[in-house]
DNA sequence: GGTTATGCAACCAAGGCCTC
DNA sequence: GAGGCCTTGGTTGCATAACC
């Protein structure tokens, strides 16, 4: 797969007012959470504010007046999680990194999927813990796809090269819905997908749409066992009916974006825009936690913030 | 009692956060 | 923005719990 092409489109860089507007509402929430904080989170979040104002707000130019060229050299930019132009900027970045490595990869390993883990939906006060539990769960996981870690007449061999996982969390109301995507270089495939289950149907129920390797539905058992602390045993699979919603499919170009994009989006599911109560859940759920890990060959791609290099490009 | 799975600590690196 | 500190998370190996 040629993947030199896969970029994120310019236009999505270049509606800066609409992003000061978003970024507006976002520093009101800053303000109103201030004014809610014990002193010592006071300065943080002030520092954050003030960060946030200024995102894209000066842009260092040369200007050369005879030839009335000014030539952009680079702009200011927060980096915080929540900020609409930062957002997109580092998506672009991460994509700028990874990229090449992956194709690289794919030039010798070319199978190619990407992975989706869920969980069940889960309110704001859990919301962290759950996050916490899936990033234990996973780590334990990896393991297993890595063949470091076995259990015994349970073969998860799937030929494991590398890795890349990212954290997106969707919402609505109180109900958030924290899930993994996981991009998976493989040595071999996954095999036919034949089998179905409870996750097979449409939304209806009317009808099964989607069909299951083998592979995917013991890693939705191994990925609930693991979720829920269940000891990882051949009887303990065999009694489990069915495991968590989860997915492994062939990696297309355009999931790369999907891949690469931010932890959480501005909206809700039903299309309105985060709320306080909502920017204050994930605030805290989000502090400190990582949204990009690599494994394997992608271990120690280092997602540095030196962004700048991109901004150039792009604007 | 032997085997297997898990928990945990130690170490290290990555990445987030804070200060200047 | 740079640099340093702090937190998180991956890896490894060993002790111990659980299982058969």
């Amino acid at each position: 797969m040629d993947l030199r092409h896969v970029t994120v489109p310019k236009e999505m860089l270049t509606s800066i007012s609409e992003n000061r507007r978003y970024n507006e509402v976002i520093a009101g929430y800053y303000n109103r959470l201030i004014g809610e904080s014990s002193v010592s989170q006071k300065k943080t979040l002030s520092n954050n504010l003030e960060s946030l104002n200024d995102c894209n707000r000066l842009w260092f130019l040369d200007q050369y007046s005879k030839a009335k060229v000014k030539d952009f050299k680079k702009t200011n930019l927060c980096k915080d999680k929540f900020c609409s132009n930062c957002k997109k900027v580092k998506q672009a970045s991460r994509m700028a990194r990874f990229m090449p490595v992956i194709q690289e990869q794919l030039k010798v390993h070319p199978n190619a999927y990407q992975m989706v883990l869920t969980v069940p939906n889960v309110p704001g006060k859990e919301l962290e813990k759950t996050i916490k539990k899936m990033s234990k769960a996973y780590s334990m996981m990896n393991q297993y796809l890595q063949g470091k870690r076995k259990a015994k007449d349970l073969p998860f061999d799937i030929g494991f090269v590398g890795g890349i996982r990212t954290l997106e969390i969707t919402y609505k109301g109180d109900s958030y819905h924290p899930h993994f995507h996981v991009l998976l270089v493989l040595d071999k495939g996954l095999g036919e997908k034949k089998y179905t289950n409870t996750y097979s149907h449409d939304r209806y129920k009317r009808r099964e749409t989607r069909y299951f390797s083998e592979m995917e539905i013991m890693i939705q058992k191994l990925w609930k066992m693991l979720y829920e602390g269940v000891r990882v045993t051949k009887s303990n699979f065999d009694l489990l009916e069915i495991g968590y919603s989860s997915m492994i499919d062939q990696m297309n170009e355009g999931d790369y974006l999907e891949l690469f994009k931010y932890m959480v989006k501005g909206e809700t599911e039903d299309k309105k825009f985060m709320s306080y109560e909502q920017f204050k859940i994930l605030i805290v759920a989000l502090k400190s936690v990582r949204q990009i890990q690599g494994y394997g060959v992608f271990h120690s791609i280092q997602d540095d913030d030196s962004i700048d290099d991109m901004v150039d490009k792009l604007y």
